[in-house]
DNA sequence: AATAGTCTGTTGCATTTGCAACAAACATAT
DNA sequence: ATATGTTTGTTGCAAATGCAACAGACTATT
């Protein structure tokens, strides 16, 4: 246990799997879960394909990206996981014990590891946060399934074209602004596309061309 | 409540929703939980995008079909829910009240309707199942999430025939066997891939003509 | 300053795919 | 039996995309 420099009532009012569970419970909480934190490099790999996962990660500090590569090699980024947000979540919770995916670290970070099933395999029911946990973790778990849907509507386009768009209209709905900053580098965006990254630069240069959209690195504006 | 055709023991063994609850407390749930069941007849439209929806549904005769359309009108196919088994829950729990996508009967169908918020907003906590329903439908998101990744992998391959290849692996896996039906026409399956139906069946006919694959309407075989 | 490495954009070319239109097989209704 | 509609397969053509190779801008290291 290294929580000595943790701030519980930031824990508490950031973090929503602990949504409802005051500061004082946390301490003794997270002990329970066997709460681990360690510390990652830039691009360090947290976690590989097939290494085994029993517990679920929250990002204190920095991103990570949650990606998988095919059996040719090709990248597949799924998803980026921003500060406090929490992730392996859904695999913990559905009992797989081998990683689908390979995790890795954006910027330096700090990750804080719970040992979640035991909330439902060993845990005493008595304790005063265990249905509460539950019912958090039911809560991101269905914000997390809308957020997969979103994912799947960009794929699901027929054209690089309106990928591309449907990907920028999230982002600016998210951001509330037709300006904002994207978290991927474009070798990045298009593995996230699933596209090739010089037809991703193609598409995108015309789509400036023909001024639908601005852009000039990770900055972009939707004019139309 | 309509519920003297209800079979509690076969609800209580099959529906993962009401694993580890007794069927003797299931009628006394249900009521609670304000059930209602619904027929609809094959190709009826059960629930149109941006209807507003409270309850949850459990298959209990039929299938369902679950797409989505964009402003251009084409058509993606998401998922098919199987007898038995729920959707629309990840709706309600994230607290999403207009439908992201619509739902039609793939057969003659019967619906259970299940006002699930109820058990997180007004329930008393004290009732017995309340705890064991949350964790069972934490279990549930979990697993359909995984499911969701399974079909994220279909569509981030970069060409027609890698998803097809997927697809029909994932369903091999699934059926436990390299011979197969699969549950969607031809019409359908290029929805479910987001494909071109033409550009599938030359696809197929050529994956057909090359060995790799066998079939016959919806019967499917993998050679290699 | 020089060097190496990374990121982004550009372009020619081959392949893949979407689109449209048509044909054959089959089912359904009258 | 006829007519109508639905499903699947086929094919020509245009457009989109992947692939490969290269160039310029920028960063970090020595």
């Amino acid at each position: 246990m290294e929580m000595e420099n943790l701030n519980f009532n930031i824990l508490a009012s950031n973090v929503k799997l602990f949504t409802n569970i005051s500061s004082d419970c946390l301490g003794s909480m997270l002990q329970c879960l066997g709460a681990k934190t360690v510390s990652y490099r830039k691009n360090e790999i947290i976690l590989m394909i097939d290494d085994s996962i029993e517990s679920l990660g929250i990002v204190l500090d920095g991103s990570v990206l949650i990606s998988s590569e095919d059996f040719m090699g090709i990248r597949s980024i799924i998803t980026v996981i921003e500060k406090y947000d929490i992730f392996a979540e859904a695999y913990v919770c559905a009992n797989i014990t081998k990683s689908p995916v390979t995790i890795t670290a954006l910027d330096n970070c700090r990750i804080m590891w719970l040992k979640f099933p035991r909330i439902i395999q060993t845990c005493n029911k008595a304790c005063q946060f265990h249905s509460r946990l539950i019912e958090n973790m039911m809560n991101l778990l269905a914000i997390k399934n809308y957020q997969m849907h979103q994912k799947l509507e960009i794929l699901s386009k027929r054209t690089l074209r309106e990928k591309i768009l449907t990907y920028l209209h999230l982002n600016s709905v998210k951001m509330k602004s037709k300006t904002f900053n994207i978290p991927l580098s474009r070798n990045e965006l298009a593995d996230f596309l699933n596209a090739d990254r010089a037809a991703l630069s193609r598409e995108l240069g015309k789509m400036k061309e023909e001024g639908i959209i601005d852009f000039s690195l990770n900055s972009f504006k939707i004019l139309h």
